[in-house]
DNA sequence: CTATTATATGAACATGTGCTCATATGAGCC
DNA sequence: GGCTCATATGAGCACATGTTCATATAATAG
């Protein structure tokens, strides 16, 4: 339809590998049990079980999650004795918590305002 | 174990309703075709089959992914004739997606750096 | 040593997801 | 009217995902 457009856009996506690890980021993020340990994990470390308490989660499903978050560097750990403290990785982690929650909640705004769905 | 501490990080806590949506949004985030649907409409609006051009992917593909993206307000359209141009929906999708990148590349920097997976 | 505590992991199962194929809608053209 | 083009949608299916339950590891206490 547009053959240009279409040649430009092409020639801007981002690599295939790119897209892929940021696609499984995303995936990782997009599920609420991993997505509440993240935003309590936003400002302070916590320890499995304060995790699983906050959350009110088992600690088996808080360790398999934990560990997709750890496979996509999304948190790090440390050991002190047998107790693992958790915290976000990098910031990138929070800025995108915390834009994603802007745009909710936007959208949440304009919904409210009649802009339809 | 540290209750204080879970009880400070429980309060803290974004509302269910916005983990809800936010997750949703990243899971709608977390497909490769999506993601890179949304990364194509960075900068620019495309029609409907120009990004299935740009894809290499299927017409009903795009369509049920560009549905998807929709309803968490990732994309909106206008209608020109029988033609549909698509646009991200606002400044925090391309904002996502900048440092949703900006951290895998980091990410893969210091995996070949050595740190440990 | 055994017992206990904190965490990790594997299997299994129910549910969810993204694609394709077929078809529907709807606009512009003849 | 009918035909075609651009897009949307529904059903169906192969595959992935998140939890629970049982168990493993590993550190500390007694």
């Amino acid at each position: 339809m547009h053959p240009e457009v279409v040649e430009s856009a092409r020639g801007k996506l981002p690599a295939d590998q790119d897209i892929a690890t940021l696609a499984e980021t995303f995936k990782t993020l997009g599920d609420p049990t991993r997505l509440r340990i993240v935003a309590a994990l936003a400002g302070q470390e916590l320890c499995v079980c304060d995790i699983a308490a906050v959350l009110g989660a088992s600690q088996s499903a808080v360790s398999h999650s934990l560990r997709a978050l750890r496979q996509l560097r999304l948190v790090r750990y440390r050991k002190a004795g047998k107790i693992a403290y958790y915290t976000l990785d990098d910031d990138h982690i929070s800025t995108l918590l915390g834009e994603g929650l802007r745009h909710v909640r936007e959208s949440e705004a304009s919904r409210r305002l009649g802009r339809e769905a």
